[in-house]
DNA sequence: CGATTCAGTTGACAACTGTAGCCTGTCATG
DNA sequence: CATGACAGGCTACAGTTGTCAACTGAATCG
């Protein structure tokens, strides 16, 4: 397991990340608990323990004003990327191709995705 | 999160399915004892807890003889393609591609994998 | 200014996970 | 047959995760 930074945001922690990312900037707990309060349907208090978990992960970043204001500490795309890794790590043997390989033959891909990687794999040289 | 068969194996139960998955027979409490006393460094107890919970969860079979014999229950290929199915749905929105995308470009991928890549999708048509 | 509201902090609690001990009955072995 | 080893089943216990409530102090509003 390769720990360190945004060492094992849980489940429910990433859909307060993934609102975080999706705002351009940092958030007060007010716009945070009123998107998750309706769209997760949890409490105030649930939401409120999520960010400072995150916070004391070293996940999210908080920044003093009249409240503070809560920010993404690591992007969307390195975490993907660790999370990513870890499964390869875990399941493939740390083979990335092998990861594919499984996508590949066993319907993970529709028709488009495979004409949209034929591109991807052509192009570059 | 899609359940069901193989309902969240963790990391720990892990390493008997993997071991499970190499042998080509079902193999009983001792066997499996010997190789991940030495591998991973678990008191036999440990190791008994881990199969019952996986016998438990359904993930793995069980055959009375003068001792269980145990099997997997459910094929490496479905648990890790179920596994990486999760990951896509939690992590790129439910879009294989971008899982791809990602590895592609954060290199997620070695020179020779993406050699191997173009062919796998260059020959299929 | 007194009452209301709510951010931040602390505590809580059940389920799950990692790790392991104990007990009992059975089987092999001297 | 007596004994030792160990499979199976049960219990345990600390740490993590999912959810949430209570308290406190500051800002807001009438």
């Amino acid at each position: 397991m390769s720990e360190n930074l945004a060492s094992k945001i849980t489940d429910s922690e990433l859909e307060v990340m993934k609102l975080l990312w999706r705002a351009k900037d940092a958030l007060p707990v007010t716009a945070i608990r009123e998107q998750l309060q309706k769209s997760k349907g949890w409490e105030p208090a649930t939401i409120k323990t999520l960010i400072s978990r995150l916070v004391s992960k070293g996940a999210v970043h908080q920044e003093k004003r009249n409240v503070y204001y809560y920010s993404p500490a690591i992007t969307e795309k390195e975490y993907s990327s660790w999370a990513t890794k870890d499964l390869i790590t875990r399941i493939y043997n740390g083979k990335a191709r092998d990861l594919i390989a499984s996508l590949v033959n066993s319907d993970g891909l529709s028709e488009d995705d495979i004409a949209e990687l034929r591109d991807m794999f052509k192009v570059e040289e």
